[in-house]
RNA sequence: GGCUAUGUAGCUCAGCUGGUUAGAGCAUCGCACUCAUAAUGCGGGGGUCAUAGGUUCGAGUCCCAUCAUAGCCA
């Protein structure tokens, strides 16, 4: 009997382009559903784009055009990203859409009804130029803990403490530079603690990988706390219903789009029943495909809010890692944050598509394009072992046998082990263990080179006599192909339609190993082209040359973004006593996570200081460099020891933290004035 | 800071509930072959399974600590 399954993928945030990483998923998913397709199974795939929110807001006013024309810019390039690789969405919708606020505004009003929407007044800081709160990320300042400046209002970047937006030191607007005030306003909120014990026994069904379900008890222990789900005018989202100036938080109606954009497709195909799919109790089954960054949201809101408007929960949801470049996570400056399309510029979707699935598990571990390791694999299994099967065994067909396949297939045991691999390459799909069927299946596309090998096709050419044996062991050679590329169909769909094309037959799931026997096949051409450094080369160059482009603004901007200090006299500066230091030596700090020691030599004294900088710099680096620091800035016990002043740096934090460095001839010890 | 995951040959990864000399692909070296997009087949070399302890008759596999990497902390 058929399933019935509805599939979705995380939605894309309409603030920015498809990279590499958004791939990953969007491709261990299409491949899931390609291959649920092919087992007859009777499965729907939906995606959309995720548009509301301040980021969207703040980026099209930036542009200077509407959100929805700048959403309308974005769902086109979205779509060509994923039509480039393949996904075979049956729907690729927006959150901005009439489905959505209707699924939204019932959902909500069935949660009020209810009694899971609670209200209450909260102070939030509001930017007094723009006339609009602003959310944590919205919010910089100084760290209150470790005096770091042009911290974000959640978190230090530099110390890692967490705190609230009210507690930064001089805090500022990242929108106006303004100086935010606390002001009160009435907020919605969603009663998640009433769901624990549905969303504990939800978890027991084995809706979320076990890894991550300890994850979820860790959140209950700490207790579950009612969620914000209200933002203030000016807002770009839905406006709460009878409340006006009252909009939902972006999170709140992004997952809802996963209906609205299935409800958006029933509605346009006529013969797919949507409630039969979400309702209570419901037996078509439901998958959502997240990156674990989104967990929380899929594993606790997500089916508590469906729990409470009276819809069924997720059957399970598929988690997958991050996607990290030669070893290292993307980064625009090594060229390694790769856009969709950038790629689809220098490869074909097929490259990509195999090598994730090579290397795709149903672990949430991370997942490492090594480009060198790129290059070698796709080579070498899609062209050495597969196409080249075909390549060396389809000339003789075509040039002695008038393109006639034998009449029928010997080598029963071989082709045995190819139908045996049938259930075990089968379990793999199903539970998403790419690489385990990828194993399998280049494990067979061995045993027929082997096959080829030991048969000598090109000698028996040579001898008339041994017609029908050569006719005999490229039949059964091909036909080989023909089983390994039907294995490999939900992974590399466009291949394969060259080869059937090549064959002359549709490649069906059910009918793999049925045998290919008597009939024509056409002359072979090269159906895959090997690829090259130079491509991988010209790609990261290419990534490299975007981030130039989009460089100039952004450094001038960071920099602005600080606001200028109270006006002081030369008497109050000249109370900081500013000195050229030695850094004779910098160690780790064994437990510290930002912080190096550095030993300081004032020419008259040596200090001990303690420096957060330990993401910017290596100690061997340091050793033997001038730099200037804060000498009479009173000592502070530190959990590490004391420190006996701090050196000077400028920039943000993380990875740019730039130290001071005195002009050369300055000497241990001298004072700045 | 708390928690989670990961750390196995040069590279990328398998190793289920602890049990014979730790596996694969790629790379490398040697041989064979020449049909094929210089592809294929056979054989060899290469690992103190992050480090240091512990449990056990026996640990890559369990426990503890440390280090490294990544992530989460609404």
């Amino acid at each position: 009997m058929s399933r019935k399954i509805f599939v979705t993928c995380a939605l894309p945030y309409a603030n920015g382009s498809i990279h590499l990483g958004h791939m990953l998923e969007h491709i261990q998913a299409d491949i899931w559903v390609r291959y649920q397709r092919l087992k007859g199974n009777q499965i729907y795939f939906v995606c959309a784009d995720d548009t509301h929110g301040t980021p969207i807001m703040i980026k099209s006013k930036q542009l200077g055009i509407t959100p929805e024309e700048m959403l309308k810019a974005v769902a086109v390039e979205h779509k060509q990203d994923f039509d480039g690789f393949e996904i075979s969405f049956d729907n690729y919708y927006s959150t901005h859409s009439e489905e959505n606020r209707f699924f939204s505004n019932s959902i909500y009003k069935k949660l009020k009804e209810r009694g899971y929407i609670a209200s209450r007044t909260i102070s939030q800081l509001f930017d007094p130029e723009k006339k609009m709160f602003l959310p944590d990320r919205f919010v910089k300042g100084t760290c209150p803990k470790c005096k770091a400046p042009d911290q974000y209002g959640d978190n230090c970047e530099v110390c890692g403490a967490t705190y609230s937006p009210t507690e930064l030191l001089n805090p500022y607007s990242a929108v106006s530079g303004a100086k935010p005030e606390l002001k009160q306003t009435e907020h919605f909120f969603f009663d998640l603690p009433q769901f624990e014990p549905v969303l504990k026994d939800w978890i027991k069904t084995g809706a979320i990988p076990e890894e991550m379900a300890n994850k979820l008890n860790e959140w209950f222990e700490a207790g579950l706390q009612q969620w914000d789900i209200t933002r203030d005018a000016p807002y770009f989202g839905f406006e709460i219903p009878d409340q006006p100036g009252k909009y939902f938080y972006v999170w709140l109606d992004a997952p809802i789009g996963y209906f609205g954009s299935f409800k958006n497709y029933c509605d346009r195909v006529k013969n797919v029943d949507f409630d039969e799919f979400t309702s209570t109790g419901s037996n078509c089954e439901m998958y959502h495909f997240i990156g674990k960054d989104i967990l929380y949201f899929h594993s606790l809101f997500w089916p508590a809010m469906l729990s409470g408007a009276g819809y069924r929960m997720p059957t399970k949801l598929f988690i997958h890692g991050y996607v990290t470049v030669n070893g290292a996570k993307m980064s625009k400056s090594k060229g390694t944050f790769i856009k969709a399309a950038t790629f689809l510029k220098h490869f074909p979707a097929e490259t990509l598509r195999y090598y994730y699935a090579a290397k795709s598990n149903a672990k949430i571990d991370d997942l490492d394009l090594n480009l060198e390791d790129f290059i070698a694999r796709v080579n070498s299994d899609l062209v050495n072992k597969v196409v080249n099967l075909a390549s060396r065994t389809a000339n003789f067909i075509t040039r002695k046998f008038a393109g006639r396949l034998a009449p029928s297939l010997t080598e029963d045991q071989i082709f045995g082990e190819f139908r045996n691999a049938t259930a075990s390459i089968e379990n793999a799909y199903e539970n998403r263990e790419y690489a385990r069927a990828v194993r399998e299946i280049m494990r067979l596309a061995d045993l027929a080179n082997k096959y080829v090998d030991d048969t000598a096709p090109w000698v028996l050419a040579k001898d008339p006599s041994k017609d029908a044996e050569l006719h005999q062991v490229c039949t059964n050679a091909l036909n080989m192909f023909k089983i390994l590329l039907t294995y490999l169909k939900p992974i590399i769909p466009s291949l394969v339609k060259a080869s059937e094309d090549f064959l002359g037959v549709t490649l069906n799931w059910n009918e793999a190993c049925d045998p290919l026997t008597d009939r024509e096949i056409n002359p072979f051409k090269p159906l895959f082209k090997r690829i090259e450094q130079k491509q991988v080369d010209e790609m990261i160059k290419e990534s490299k040359e975007d981030l130039a482009k989009a460089a100039p603004k952004a450094p001038a901007k960071e920099a602005g973004d600080e606001p200028l200090a109270p006006q002081i006299t030369i008497d109050d500066f000249a109370k900081i006593d500013l000195r050229v230091a030695k850094i004779v030596n910098a160690e780790h700090v064994e437990g510290a996570e930002k912080l190096l020691k550095l030993e300081l030599d004032l020419g008259f004294e040596q200090r001990h200081v303690f420096a957060g900088i330990k993401s910017a710099y290596k100690p061997e680096d340091l050793i033997g460099r001038l730099t200037v620091m804060v000498a009479n800035l009173a000592p502070r016990k530190m959990k590490f020891g004391m420190s006996e002043g701090m050196v000077c740096a400028a920039g943000p934090g993380g990875k740019d933290i730039f130290l001071l460095t005195p002009d050369s001839g300055a000497k241990p010890g001298m004072r700045i004035h």
